[in-house]
DNA sequence: CAGTGGTCTAGACCACGCT
DNA sequence: GCGTGGTCTAGACCACTGG
């Protein structure tokens, strides 16, 4: 036997998905009267649909159906030069092809790695230094992508650039223009809850996955030269390859 | 002012992630008093730390610290008749290399597609069939992927070998046979909360995401002949791809 | 202002795991 | 059997939204 609030749960699951609720769902009372439990009972239902990212709710106003649009991330060409011109970031290209406005912040800092970020960038474990640029990615002023490069210091301290905390120049833009050119990319995706950090910084909303895309750029010679970790909300993008034959 | 269960959560977050917590958190019981809240007010807290997948519970034993161990694919060699012997299936030569028992359970039917994968392929919106091979991907007996194959049944309906419910011979491998190689792959990445029969399917913690991988494949001419859906817990996977230069 | 959802309490009973 | 978590109730007060 189901437990009261499965029930429920799963009859407004049924009415959202048949398209018998589009905008809003009835109010936690009428649920209360319809199936005839208190009101704990019936947030919990309501809570589970949260969770599932079906549902929103905000103080004052009723549930609503969740309706998220997607942007889609070409990663294969994603900040390789050869694909686009080499003055305009990748990132205002692409945002800017999908009919928004594009911004970004940039933060620079020189610290000692993470644990993962030094065995990304296969550094000795101690004394060495990375470069960060952190990056958060705008999309109509609205916070879009958290995305931090990690440089080892050693390979770009004589490249003041690097420093400048401009959004112009994409990253691939900046290790070519230090003639570091990536020769090899290694890129590893995961999803996970997001952390109550980056559910702010990211205005994710509550039942959304994390994405996390990881890549490594590797110099003709086989040295890593640059690790790159994007965040992103997952009711926001879809990511794409392509594969040649 | 924050809520009382945020404050708790967040302290048992810092606790967790401080490695203070490292097995079993104290019972609900022992937060009531610690905290000198009700028992709703702790399981709020307590649900919290579930949902964003941090925490286990199960009736009759404390709550737990998750630690997930996750699998990795290689999503660039993945099926690519190139990369692998003929007659060995991708998912067994992959699983197996990483010191695990594969499995398959295959189902094959001929349906009228759905929108998003008649789309996928290129079909007409009437008419057209697909044949369909569901895959339930098992490591040491437990369910891991489902992976769900659509051929354009015009196109392989001349082929029996495609009707056959064999786990053995990979779709690349049945491409090849039926001379129908993929020249090149198309892939869309996506995450999402699962539904509850994807919970159930692939026993899907509580606070954990679903990673939906789709590939497209299509031949030399550009015709789409293979549209692949993946669904995989987030717990228990991370995608790799290599991009050569 | 009325109606919505957000938080919290005190208390009850049940189902499960372990010893 | 005792302690754990899972479900549910009835009632209260507060904060926000929108006419």
């Amino acid at each position: 036997m189901n437990a009261k609030w499965e029930t429920i749960a799963e009859h407004l699951r049924n009415r959202i998905t048949n398209g018998e609720y589009t905008l809003e769902l009835p109010s936690e009372n009428t649920l209360m009267g319809e199936h005839r439990v208190s009101r704990t009972t019936v947030r919990r239902a309501l809570s589970q649909l949260v969770a599932e990212g079906l549902v929103e709710s905000s103080q004052g106003s009723p549930h609503r159906v969740r309706a998220d649009e997607r942007m889609r991330w070409a990663m294969h060409e994603w900040e390789r030069p050869e694909r686009h011109s080499t003055s305009a970031d990748a990132w205002d290209t692409a945002v800017l092809a999908q009919g928004a406005t594009p911004g970004t912040i940039v933060t620079v800092a020189i610290e000692p790695p993470s644990e993962a970020v030094a065995h990304a960038l296969h550094l000795h474990p101690v004394g060495e230094l990375v470069l960060i640029r952190r990056r958060v990615r705008l999309i109509d002023e609205e916070p879009h992508q958290l995305g931090d490069s990690y440089f080892p210091y050693g390979m770009v301290k004589d490249h003041p650039e690097f420093m400048e905390p401009r959004g112009l120049s994409a990253p691939g833009g900046l290790l070519i223009a230090a003639g570091l050119p990536q020769a090899r990319l290694h890129d590893l995706i995961e999803a996970r809850m997001p952390t109550p950090d980056e559910t702010r910084l990211l205005r994710i909303p509550l039942g959304t996955p994390l994405i996390v895309h990881s890549r490594t750029g590797y110099l003709e010679d086989g040295t890593a030269i640059r690790h790159m970790i994007t965040r992103m909300s997952a009711n926001r993008v879809e990511i794409t390859y392509e594969i040649p034959a």
